[in-house]
DNA sequence: CGTGAAACCAACATCTA
DNA sequence: TAGATGTTGGTTTCACG
C-alpha cells in the first residue's frame, strides 16, 4: 500500500473537513474529480480512510469534566493487559485508552459529568479490579488542543 | 440551548458514522425525516455539530509512533502558560494538549515518524524553551482506544 | 413530493514507464 | 503493455425547500 503526494493531500483535506466535495478535492489537489474520485474509493477500500466522524460540542453535553488518568497494574501479565483492555473499550466515558512504557501502564482519556460521576468511573474501572495497583488523575483545565488530525507529510520538507 | 432527548440521540449517532443519511437518522431517533433536517440544522447553527472529519489510518502513514508526555514548566505564570500552549498549537506533531492540575501542567498527545523525528520535536518544544522543568515521555505500544465520541446520555438510566 | 446537486459508475482516449 | 489519468455521459441517491 503506497500513498502519494495526491493521497497525503487528500487526506490532509479530509482530516480536517470530511465534508468537502469531490471538486473541492480535486481543485486542491491539481488533479480531475474523476480521479479524486478513484483515489477516495481505493483509500476507503483499502482502510486508509476508516470513518467519518461528527465533533460535537462537549459544552453543550453534560460531559463537563475531563480526566487524565496514569494506571499502574499490580501485574503485567498479558492475560491481565487483556482484561483491562477490555474493561476501558466498554466504558463509553472512557475517550482514549493507551498502553505505553514508562511508570504508569495505562493512561487514560476519560469525561464525566461532574465529580460524582468521575467517582463512580474509578469505582467500577479501579477498586473493582484487583489488578490494578494506584491510578493518578489530573483533572483538565483547558482542552488547549483536541484532535485526531495527523500530519500526513513524511518531512516538512515536501510541502 | 438545551437538548432533548432526541438530540442527543442523533449526536450520539453522528459521532461514530458522520455519514447516516437523514433517513437512517429518522429510524434510529424514531423521528419524521423532516424533524431531524431541522434538528440537525439547529444543531450545526448553534455549533452543537462543529464539524465533520475522516479518521485516517495512522499505519498507513508514517507518523507510526505514539507518545504521551507530561511536561512541568518553571513558574506558572499565565503569559508563560499562553506561550507554551501556542507553541503546542502550532506544532502539527502534536495532537493534543491538555492544561492539567496535579504534579504536571500540561499532558500531551504527539506522534512522530521514528525516535529521530520524535527527538526533534522535543528539542522543538522544551529544550529551546527556558521555562520548561522537565518532561516525562511514555511510548505508546498500543493505541487501546482511539476516539472523541462522548457519552451523550445525561446517565446511564435514560438509555 | 419535486428539484437540483453531487456521488457513483462505466467507457474510452491519452500518456508514460 | 500495464497503469494511471482526464473527459464525458448516464444513473441514482439524497438533501433541501
Amino acid at each position: 500500500m503506497d500513498i502519494d503526494e495526491s493521497d497525503r493531500h487528500l487526506l490532509e483535506v479530509l482530516q480536517e473537513d470530511a465534508n468537502a466535495t469531490i471538486n473541492d478535492l480535486a481543485f486542491a489537489s491539481h488533479l480531475s474529480p474523476a480521479s479524486v474520485q478513484r483515489r477516495l474509493k481505493r483509500l476507503r477500500d483499502k482502510g486508509v480512510i476508516q470513518r467519518q466522524v461528527a465533533i460535537v460540542d462537549q459544552n453543550v453535553l453534560d460531559q463537563k469534566m475531563s480526566f487524565v488518568i496514569l494506571v499502574e497494574l499490580e501485574r503485567e501479565r498479558t492475560d491481565q493487559l487483556d482484561t483491562f483492555k477490555r474493561a476501558a473499550q466498554r466504558e463509553p466515558q472512557v475517550q482514549q485508552c493507551y498502553y505505553v512504557t514508562g511508570e504508569a501502564d495505562f493512561v487514560l482519556l476519560c469525561v464525566a459529568r461532574d465529580m460524582d460521576d468521575f467517582e463512580q468511573l474509578t469505582r467500577r474501572l479501579f477498586f473493582d479490579n484487583e489488578n490494578v495497583r494506584r491510578f493518578r488523575t489530573s483533572v483538565v483545565m483547558d482542552r488547549t488542543k483536541v484532535g485526531l488530525a495527523v500530519p500526513v507529510w513524511p518531512d516538512d520538507t515536501e510541502r
